[in-house]
DNA sequence: TCACTTTCTTGACATATGTCGAAGAGGTAG
DNA sequence: CTACCTCTTCGACATATGTCAAGAAAGTGA
């Protein structure tokens, strides 16, 4: 598992793939993709990048997210650092409270780089 | 975990949700678009759907698959399972060998679904 | 300094996931 | 029917992941 991951508009795209260029995926576009997608799948997870979302400047702290889905602070705290470590979310410490907020360009990326050709 | 997901194309967007409703996801939405996520979420699968993606007809057949990825058959054939398991590819039978093609829209339906409404 | 709030880290645990070898199931062809 | 080919299922295993309780960090305010 790589300390940094590679930029997000780095990958290759995973279906528009230069249409002369030998076919396929690198296995390390590959995993690099995958971190990013697993990040992304898991149902807590997709809760709180929502939850932010849906807040002006797309952003929360972690006690406010924590009632949303009934766990325990150190189980936020877990997931909230997966979404940070994927380059997902920022944090941002603030007094006593820390704010996580969505970096849009980072899921934009995973979904261009989803995005068929035949679009 | 339940036996048939539901619809690809019912599943609320992630971020356009609509504007005057309840924010947030249901949890079985997240639940519901989590299961696709991680069938995608793994290099060995991504290095497969690209492959089908880049063949004629968007398909291809286990014994061109195993030699792709340096694994087992039987390695290859739990990948191809999730991966049908989540409505990404269908499988027939041909003879002595099995195809495997691509559902673009359903890996479109994800993509759409990650879209951000600030796009 | 001391008490208090909010958040994170650590350690432990159960479950899920990826992998393989061996054996089974489905189909073809002598 | 028998041998063979392709693919899948089964059983086992190591690793990864999600979860919590307990305690540590970081910050505020008396």
């Amino acid at each position: 598992m790589p300390k940094t991951l590679p930029m997000l508009q780095d990958l290759s795209p995973i279906c528009c793939a230069p249409l002369g260029s030998s076919s396929g995926l690198s296995p390390g576009d590959a995993l690099a993709l995958a971190l990013r997608l697993k990040a992304l799948a898991d149902p807590v997870r997709l809760q709180l990048l929502v939850h932010m979302l849906n807040q002006p400047g797309q952003e929360a702290c972690t006690c406010e997210l924590a009632p949303l889905v009934e766990l325990s602070e150190p189980t936020i705290s877990h997931h909230l650092k997966k979404l940070e470590g994927a380059g997902l979310v920022v944090k941002e410490r603030r007094g006593m409270s820390v704010y996580y907020q969505v970096v849009p360009e980072a899921i934009h990326a995973i979904a261009q780089t989803l995005h068929l050709k035949c679009c």
